[in-house]
DNA sequence: GCCAACGTTGGC
DNA sequence: GCCAACGTTGGC
């Protein structure tokens, strides 16, 4: 199994919206960065766990924790122009974005803060701390993911 | 294929 | 709201 972070803005899509839908899922559509679409097309597998982390809010940081809930399928909403994130260059013979489904976890006992990743030593690999980095899906090593569940166990 | 201009991300 | 960093676009 494989360990990922996704970012969401939590204006647009929250932990407690994910939690908040019918069947706990959601397609995680809109991405349109190669890079991060790679790992959603050619990398993701059922079941991997996904850090799901809130940007560009008061305090950015990992506030749950989901799941890949289906294989990566073409999206949909590059095929809509009256969509936000329509692109014209993507159509259903030629899909050129892909997504998959995420599927709610739990949320984390407390906000994992981006300023607390930061401050660890152990992390700095980790490239949600690199400086400038923008990816929106990022890959998460087995003992990143360790010892970020460990903090979330003591005290902010 | 280079690279300047432009748009977006996202922390602060 | 500012702005640094970075990806993408398009002229040449």
């Amino acid at each position: 199994m494989a360990y990922w972070l996704m970012k969401s803005e939590p204006e647009e899509f929250s932990i407690d919206d994910l939690e908040a839908r019918p069947e706990q899922r959601e397609p995680w559509d809109g991405v349109r960065n190669y890079q991060a679409r790679n790992f959603m097309r050619d990398q993701m597998k059922l079941k991997d766990r996904i850090l799901f982390y809130h940007s560009n809010c008061e305090v950015p940081g990992i506030y749950g924790i989901a799941e890949v809930a289906s294989a990566a399928y073409p999206d949909f909403t590059a095929f809509d122009p009256k969509d936000k994130h329509f692109d014209p260059k993507s159509d259903p013979e030629n899909p050129r974005w892909f997504l998959v489904d995420v599927g709610f976890v739990r949320k984390t006992k407390r906000p994992i803060t981006l300023a607390e990743l930061k401050a660890d030593p152990k992390l700095a690999a980790f490239p949600l701390v690199r400086r400038g980095n923008r990816l929106s899906i990022m890959p998460v090593t087995a003992e990143q993911w360790k010892m970020i569940m460990a903090r979330e166990k003591r005290s902010a």
